[in-house]
DNA sequence: CGGGTTACCTGACGGC
DNA sequence: TGCCGTCAGGTAACCC
């Protein structure tokens, strides 16, 4: 589901429902594994910790205890939510209790998601953030010269670069097609034939296309809801994702679609080169 | 090495 | 109505 502003907008969303004072009274596991196995100590490492902050890096979401850090990655379907008594769902894999009697939800169908323990110091070096690259928002680490040097000596399609996440983090298939469309870029576009001003305007519009979503609070595509439940409304600004064979907001043209690496593709053929 | 393909899982949707 | 094929916002393990 969820690319870096539904991310941001779930994580923002938790801060408010939690709270300055939550504390994890009781962590209940409904099933041993998502996409990886739970480590069967996270219950008992995370009882009875304050919840210090939730803090978001690239897709993942880390709610921050003296002994330990929860990691969480929501997959494509993944959802916080509270969760009042009675209201358990099929898929709810993991409730967090909290001290004051409330309880939180984790839910996700497909089980792409991820539930790991990080030990205090160990981040930088957990498997699944050690590798990641620059935040798209950090306009020092994520530059025109920054992607230029991703760029060079490969032959790679535009597109897949930046939703590699060891490039750039948080840009997904939606606002990958977004950006570029903003951008004037062609997704198949080989990395190596684009100049640097192109780059750079390139590393703009995914700042403005991200920052953008988050201010609609991310988009609502099938069942994606904010931790408070309410809905984004960052699709309706959609120009490209989703409406291939529909007229260009931009030019008129017929919009195309393809598959490329492994991932629907929507382009403008008039706007984007 | 890099890039394309496949797998992981369930649910929603369209066609018949 | 219901069955079947297809597709989905992500990531990682494969294979050439």
């Amino acid at each position: 589901m969820p690319e870096l502003p539904e991310v941001e907008t779930v994580r923002v969303g938790l801060v408010h429902l939690l709270g300055a004072n939550a504390v994890i009274a009781r962590v209940q596991l409904t099933r041993a594994d998502l996409r990886l196995p739970i480590p069967p100590r996270l219950p008992a490492r995370l009882r009875g910790q304050p919840i210090r902050a939730v803090r978001r890096r690239a897709k993942y979401l880390l709610f921050e205890t003296p002994a330990a850090t929860l990691l969480c990655h929501l997959g494509m379907t993944g959802t916080w939510r509270l969760a009042p008594p009675g209201d358990e769902r099929a898929h709810d894999h993991c409730y967090l209790h909290l001290g004051d009697g409330r309880r939180l939800a984790f839910r996700d169908p497909r089980r792409f998601g991820l539930l790991d323990l990080i030990e205090p110091g160990a981040e930088a070096r957990h498997p699944a953030l050690a590798g990641l690259g620059p935040e798209p928002l950090d306009h020092d680490a994520f530059s025109a010269a920054y992607l230029a040097a991703r760029c060079a000596g490969r032959r790679t399609a535009i597109k897949p670069l930046i939703m590699d996440q060891g490039v750039v983090v948080g840009v997904g298939n939606i606002y990958a097609a977004e950006a570029l469309h903003r951008a004037g870029i062609r997704p198949s576009r080989r990395v190596g034939t684009l100049s640097r001003p192109r780059l750079a305007g390139l590393v703009e519009a995914i700042r403005v296309v991200l920052a953008e979503a988050i201010l609609a609070g991310g988009s609502t595509i099938s069942d994606f809801r904010q931790a408070g439940g309410a809905s984004g409304y960052f699709q309706s600004a959609f120009r490209v994702y989703d409406r291939a064979g529909q007229p260009c907001l931009a030019c008129g043209t017929t919009l195309r679609g393809r598959v490329l690496g492994g991932r629907s593709t929507v382009w403008c053929p008039r706007c984007q080169s």
